[in-house]
DNA sequence: CAGGATCCCTGGTGATACTG
DNA sequence: CAGTATCACCAGGGATCCTG
């Protein structure tokens, strides 16, 4: 019964919708591989590495695995700035999920 | 370097992209995890478990994971007709993933 | 009960241009 | 290099009605 209630609030789970619809978008399985394809990443070099997408949207994306803490991000004092990006604790255990589901989805 | 090249392919893979715009969609996680809740489910069954979803979007949802081979349907010859919706093994495999999707999303 | 057929709308994404 | 600002489009999903 309890079991049941609480299936129930899972499949119902608001912070769990939000956070899909945030987060599980067209272009976070490339980002996520491509983030995790080195220890940091500078805004362009993830930009080259993925085919169609474009300054904006990457930009968006970042910022929502940023403000999920998924994403660390550093300012460099260089010139020009450098700015580059790496995975926090917590985006390395997204990073294992999506993973799986990448090899499951390419089958 | 073949592990660059085979990395680079992953990100932009077309496969993986197309299956993923089809399966991941908004009510993804709900509908699995009431499959998985049970054995077999109805169609209403699963409606009624999962809150705001309609008919037709369930509908649609339930014959691409069909499709994916991920869900089997099989009719039962009552009055009137029942339909029966399970797990494939490559779904009960899916099934695993979005759980631990799950429970990260839901911190 | 288990959907199919229509019509409609919104938000995610694309294109383009611009800045320090 | 690393973004931001606009504007516009289209597909996923919602509402409603209908059937065997």
């Amino acid at each position: 019964m309890t079991d049941l209630i609480s299936i129930y609030d899972l499949i119902n789970n608001k912070k769990l919708r939000k956070n899909y619809d945030e987060m599980m978008r067209q272009w976070t399985i490339p980002i996520i591989i491509s983030l995790g394809n080195r220890e940091h990443s500078g805004f362009n070099q993830i930009k080259n590495e993925i085919n169609g997408i474009n300054s904006n949207t990457l930009s968006k994306m970042l910022s929502i695995f940023e403000k999920h803490d998924l994403v660390k991000r550093e300012i460099l004092n260089t010139k020009p700035v450098k700015v580059r990006y790496s995975f926090t604790y917590r985006g390395r255990e997204f990073y294992k999920i999506i993973s799986s589901l990448s090899d499951f989805l390419i089958e």
